[in-house]
RNA sequence: GGGCGUUUAGCUCAGCUGGGAGAGCGCUACCCUUACAAGGUAGAUGUCGGGGGUUCAAUCCCCUCAACGCCCACCA
């Protein structure tokens, strides 16, 4: 019987991609819905600068919280799921006055402060939005209308509402501090932004002079001999025996002469170096607060541009690099460098501009983090917010548990500029969210702002609350504050724990006193097949846009999904994706074999008593497989997830189910044909909804064809568990009868036959039910293994002799073959067996013969043995019978 | 220097509260069988990093060593 079928023999994802994006899109899909869980579900997506191109971190981020939002929403929560864009300070900023220079040979300062943000603005409203478009490529389901810009209004409220609070608390101020000097960027940046390296470099020995004592010279290490023009003490530990007499003493500096006292500080190491410590509190960390204690002046020798200063007169206007050899060009010549080591440590630089850090004293804006730091790890102990998995809240303990002030400000004029005002006419200060008219003291009008932006962390950290409309009341209730703070989960990536994870919860819960979520998902970071970090430089990175283009957005989404459990690492081979788009046309075919009974399906499965024995059976695979997807996703376990979802799909219902399902449909019984395609159908329906969350394009595809487009897929009630489906014997008899069908076509190649070779096949088993079993499914051997006629025996009855066999644990399967097999052959197959079973008996058998397993182990471990030892001792009985015949 | 993680089949990885080692890809042989060659059928492959301990029983728990990776940390 010829089966029309116009559906393609493959199935491609371009134009059905975009097609069902711009359907959902019309239906309000992603809109929130009240659903028969009466709560709601919300979950911010952590949002890409708008510089952004879409890369593989962006598409394991969007894959797994798009799966988690379809899934969340077809189980019925209220479904929120907000989408928006970072300014990106630093990197927008940058971008534009490159192209600027670009196009017109200019750079910021030639535009002025006021044309070159225009300039950035018109730049975002041209180019900003690529990357969203990029996101829809990738199917996600967010709310578009809630979509957010760091910028906005909304989000500038904020920062300054929270900026002013926490001013007029006093958590924010200014301080004349030694901040991280990025002097690519001329900006301050925070302590999380600076990433040490390991540098070669070289350790120093210079030779300081004793005023004191003529003739003395003290030895002292540094891996910077360029900043001894900003040395403003020596140090050594009190305690050092060598140096102590020294404390109090002068010491000269070499080049420029100058004297310094020498001084006791416990934080010399006595072991480090030479013992003896030059001290620069203008450019060093730990000289810094050597200084504070010791009162030590401050001596600034570098330009904002990295640049020396005239107070290092002998390298004004060198970078360090060119400085450096300078200095130990001249030290050389004194006579004052009297070795040189090759020293590897570790040096600071910006995580953006991959420039070295230069320790700087400057005035900036810092918020003291003691107490929301404090907050913010209680709630992670308390269990109010809960990492998955949970060890990474040790990242995010170690890093709030030893809290340092957080430097705010930055020298750019991309960004949300500091509410604070000064009056020129007198010193005030204050921070206000309006622009003030007048001084707050005097009444002047003759005021400013500061000129500093924010962090670009410090929108961030208040994306939950901003995002839902705070602080503005109106806005508040038209997004729904109430309902949807805190948010459900947040999901991102271990890098950003610090930078983002921290800081959201630090300023969510100082302004509401709540966790802004209850869960954080931290999925892995992508890598190459090597577990290579993906960089332009190693040219190792694979494009999401490419791949969905060659394999399709399903087949990416569901790479990326098995590949997303509790891992860290997700080493991505294109290879994958070509396998998973492999299944997913499988579906497709799956799909194409059922479509043309389509129109026999009823809507409503018949009553069970007509159900057949393998429906039974594909219906409780699929109910354990939906209590299996439903515990996965719940627990942010894609991998095992798909993995469910990919067995029942092949091992169950392609290779078996379809396949035992061509017997009835080719047939001529007429209401076995309608019941099995209402099986299928039903079948189908359930697997592409359980699919959707991962798949949802050729998902909803099928869901049209299945239900001629009278409704969406998106909306369906996802497929959950069904005590009524439960038939755990028949999955166990279907198992067997399964062992049967594959120990027949084993047989069937170990003598060559070929596939239209029918055949004749005796099966002995004492096991009634499954005798029963194999009975009512003796129809599909011919379909299955070509088998043309059998029977079903007992042991006891007479086995033919010098057959081709095989024993299962459960029954002996003979193809009598005389004259036809190669007696050798079929010996060894069956001695090779038997050596094998023997193994497997005596590690029972050592177990039921061991005292201490029989006193110790629980009864029903012990009756498993006990049934294991039985099992193996009948194949191996029947084994030997078998290979007796042949004698 | 402190902390975390990884080490299971050729490759990428799963293995939950200890009880006969798994998946995908790849590989081998045979098959263009009317859903699918982006396929089917059958098959091979592991001292579960090394050593020690706890236990009747360890891939799983404890100790130790090794290799690799990541994060934090003051550029003497």
């Amino acid at each position: 019987m010829e089966i029309e079928n116009n559906l393609p023999k493959t199935f491609s994802p371009e134009g059905i991609e975009d097609k069902w994006y711009q359907r959902w899109m019309d239906a309000q899909s992603f809109k929130p819905k009240k659903g028969k869980q009466n709560q709601t579900f919300t979950m911010i997506m952590p949002p890409p600068n708008v510089t952004g191109k879409l890369h593989m971190g962006h598409a394991l981020n969007a894959t797994t919280m798009d799966t988690l939002t379809r899934y969340k929403r077809m189980k019925g929560f209220e479904t929120l799921w907000i989408p928006g864009t970072d300014h990106a300070g630093i990197s927008t900023q940058s971008v534009v006055e490159k192209l600027v220079w670009k196009q017109e040979k200019k750079n910021r300062h030639d535009l002025g402060r006021e044309e070159f943000v225009k300039r950035i603005w018109a730049w975002k409203e041209e180019y900003g939005s690529e990357i969203v478009s990029q996101q829809k490529k990738m199917g996600v389901s967010c709310d578009w209308d809630y979509s957010t810009f760091t910028l906005d209004e909304i989000p500038n409220k904020a920062v300054k509402k929270f900026f002013v609070d926490l001013f007029n608390e006093g958590l924010i101020y200014q301080s004349d501090r030694l901040v991280n000097w990025d002097p690519a960027l001329q900006s301050a940046i925070s302590d999380a932004e600076v990433e040490h390296k390991e540098v070669k470099g070289f350790f120093y020995y210079l030779k300081y002079k004793v005023k004191e004592e003529p003739g003395m010279e003290l030895i002292i290490a540094t891996t910077r001999p360029e900043t001894i023009f900003a040395d403003t003490a020596v140090a050594v530990n009190p305690n050092d025996e060598r140096f102590k007499d020294l404390i109090g003493k002068t010491a000269i500096i070499p080049i420029c002469n100058r004297e310094v006292p020498i001084i006791g500080d416990e934080h010399v190491d006595i072991e480090k170096g030479t013992g003896c410590l030059k001290v620069t509190p203008g450019h060093d960390f730990n000289d810094f607060e050597i200084g504070k204690r010791n009162d030590l002046p401050i001596i600034n020798i570098l330009n904002l541009d990295g640049t020396y200063n005239k107070n290092a007169p002998e390298i004004e206007g060198l970078k360090t690099k060119d400085a450096r050899k300078k200095v130990e060009e001249i030290l050389l010549e004194l006579g004052e460098l009297i070795e040189k080591k090759d020293h590897v440590h570790p040096v600071g630089h910006g995580e953006r501009s991959d420039e070295i850090i230069e320790p700087m004293v400057s005035k900036q804006w810092f918020v003291n983090t003691t107490a929301m730091s404090e907050t913010a790890v209680k709630a992670v102990e308390n269990g109010e917010m809960t990492f998955f998995p949970k060890g990474w809240e040790n990242t995010y303990f170690s890093w709030l548990r030893n809290p340092k002030d957080w430097c705010i400000s930055r020298q750019l004029w991309w960004g949300h500029q500091i509410p604070v005002y000064y009056c020129r006419e007198c010193d005030a200060k204050w921070a206000a969210e309006e622009t003030p008219e007048e001084c707050v003291e005097c009444k002047s009008e003759n005021l400013f702002q500061d000129p500093d932006v924010l962090d670009t962390w410090f929108s961030s950290g208040l994306w939950p609350l901003s995002t839902l409309g705070w602080p503005d009341e109106k806005a508040m209730k038209e997004k729904g504050f109430d309902r949807f703070y805190p948010n459900t989960v947040l999901v991102t990536g271990y890098d950003i724990i610090f930078f983002w994870v921290a800081r959201m919860m630090m300023m969510g819960m100082k302004v509401t006193e709540k966790a802004p979520f209850e869960h954080v998902y931290i999925h892995a970071i992508v890598r190459d097949k090597q577990g290579r970090k993906m960089s332009k430089s190693l040219g190792n990175g694979i494009d999401p846009l490419d791949m969905i283009k060659q394999y399709g957005t399903d087949a990416m989404r569901f790479t990326l999904a098995a590949g997303s459990g509790y891992n860290r690492d997700l080493n991505l081979d294109p290879e994958r994706i070509e396998g998973y788009r492999n299944f997913v046309n499988k579906l497709w075919n799956a799909f194409r074999f059922i479509h043309p009974y389509l129109d026999k399906a009823k809507d409503e499965l018949p009553v069970k008593s007509e159900w057949h024995l393998h429906d039974k059976w594909i219906l409780a695979e699929l109910n354990t497989v939906a209590k299996k997807m439903n515990e996965s996703l719940d627990l942010y376990r894609y991998d095992d997830a798909c993995s469910e979802i990919y067995q029942y799909v092949y091992d169950k219902f392609c290779s078996w189910y379809i396949e035992l399902s061509k017997n009835i449909l080719n047939g001529s019984n007429e209401k076995e044909k309608i019941i099995r395609a209402t099986m299928l159908k039903f079948c189908f329906k359930k697997i592409v909804n359980l699919l959707h969350p991962i798949t949802p394009f050729i998902t909803e595809e099928i869901w049209g064809y299945l239900e001629n487009e009278k409704s969406l897929l998106i909306a369906q009630e996802y497929v959950e568990f069904d005590h009524t489906l439960e038939n755990s014997e028949v999955q166990e008899m279907m198992n067997k009868f399964i062992d049967i069908t594959t120990g027949i076509r084993n047989i069937r190649s170990s003598v060559n036959l070929k596939p239209k070779d029918e055949i004749d096949v005796k099966i002995f088993t004492d096991d009634k039910r499954l005798a029963k079993f194999v009975y009512e499914s003796r129809h599909f051997l011919k379909d299955l293994a070509n088998v043309k006629s059998g029977t079903i025996r007992s042991k006891n009855a007479e086995k033919p002799k010098k057959s081709a066999s095989l024993v299962t644990t459960h029954c002996e399967i003979f193809i009598p073959l005389e004259g036809l097999i190669d007696i050798n052959d079929q010996v060894n197959r069956i001695k090779k067996d038997m050596e094998k079973t023997q193994a497997d008996y005596k590690k029972v058998e050592a177990k039921l013969s061991n005292m201490n397993f029989m006193a110790n182990a629980p009864e029903e471990v012990r009756t498993e043995v006990i049934e294991k030892a039985k099992l193996f001792q009948d194949k191996l009985s029947s084994l030997n019978e078998i290979l007796e015949s042949f004698q």
